[in-house]
DNA sequence: ATTAATATAGATCTGTGATATCCATAATAT
DNA sequence: ATATTATGGATATCACAGATCTATATTAAT
């Protein structure tokens, strides 16, 4: 149970993207040597996520880079699906079994009536519960947000001095 | 960005477990049957709840298992970290890359004082702030409220008809 | 005491997916 | 035209989840 390396990547390459966004395109020379990942591998996680609206990609000389849409309309919830995929964290594997019975169809079974939505799963209930919690988290936090408060956090610092 | 079947069958026998307290132990011949998992790798997910003092464990003729403490205090939190293992979600790779320098150590480098404590990582922060946020839910959901709500909306469906 | 039932621990197998690299191709600025 | 850059496919490696089998230890029942 952890998010993958490629996660890590795209979310460090797009602060890097928004970073430096005054300067135009960023070349897959430059994500790859900031991350200190291999151009081959970063370039898949790039591809992913241009085909899914993140980033635009500009083929060619001084091609490159960069955001496609303003990074605070990027959240940490929309990367992690696009390169952890969007499947359920918990999913239920045998629906047949007698415990699906003892806990979601207990007092219906018994009168032979269709299950009730009132009665439905509750191991589902309580992790898919936990799964839009942790939704509603991340997609409070964007790509710019971070930004914003590394410089604040700094900034600060400074002062303090 | 899964939870393990094995993770999902815990949880399945400790509700089995919590559900038929009264009836003393259970045998893993009925905890496989139940749950229509093989007894081989059913044992090896007991064996581990047993280590970390989840459940008891009765050898012999009419052994089998029993929670070790009552059913409100075993949460979701606890069996899942049992299973998955206690490392971070989110953890970071290369320290040492520039990428690091901008978002962790960016007005502090400079100056040449080691890093402070407010200019931590903020990657980590947004992370670790996730992981965090999501505890405190699965803590707050043990195998007694999950047994709980059960009976209680199958009662509510009884004397609604 | 013997036996049957039960849990435990170790070794092992298999498939899958994450991580990573290489190469051929397409697109573009100069 | 040419050099540069991104894209997609094929492939290799490796770790780990999922699963099974066997031998051993422990206990209740006889
Ligand atoms: S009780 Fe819920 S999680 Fe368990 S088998 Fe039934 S539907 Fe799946
Ligand atoms: S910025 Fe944070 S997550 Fe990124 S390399 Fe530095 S410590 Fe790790």
């Amino acid at each position: 149970m952890q998010f993958s390396k490629s996660t890590d990547y795209a979310l460090h390459a797009l602060l890097h993207l928004g970073h430096s966004e005054r300067h135009g395109n960023v070349g897959i020379k430059e994500l790859s040597g900031t991350l200190g990942v291999s151009e081959s591998y970063l370039s898949k996680i790039m591809s992913k996520l241009r085909q899914d609206g993140i980033v635009r990609a500009i083929p060619g000389v001084n091609g490159g880079y960069e955001l496609a849409r303003p990074a605070d309309q990027i959240s940490f919830l929309e990367v992690i699906q696009v390169i952890e995929g969007r499947q359920q964290w918990f999913e239920c594997s045998n629906t047949n079994s007698q415990q699906h019975s003892l806990l979601a169809d207990n007092g219906t079974v018994q009168r032979g009536r269709e299950r009730s939505d009132n009665c439905q799963c509750l191991v589902e209930k309580v992790m898919n519960g936990a799964e839009l919690h942790l939704y509603q988290y991340l997609r409070e936090h964007t790509i710019q947000t971070t930004l914003d408060e590394a410089f604040n956090r700094c900034n600060n610092e400074v002062n303090k001095k």
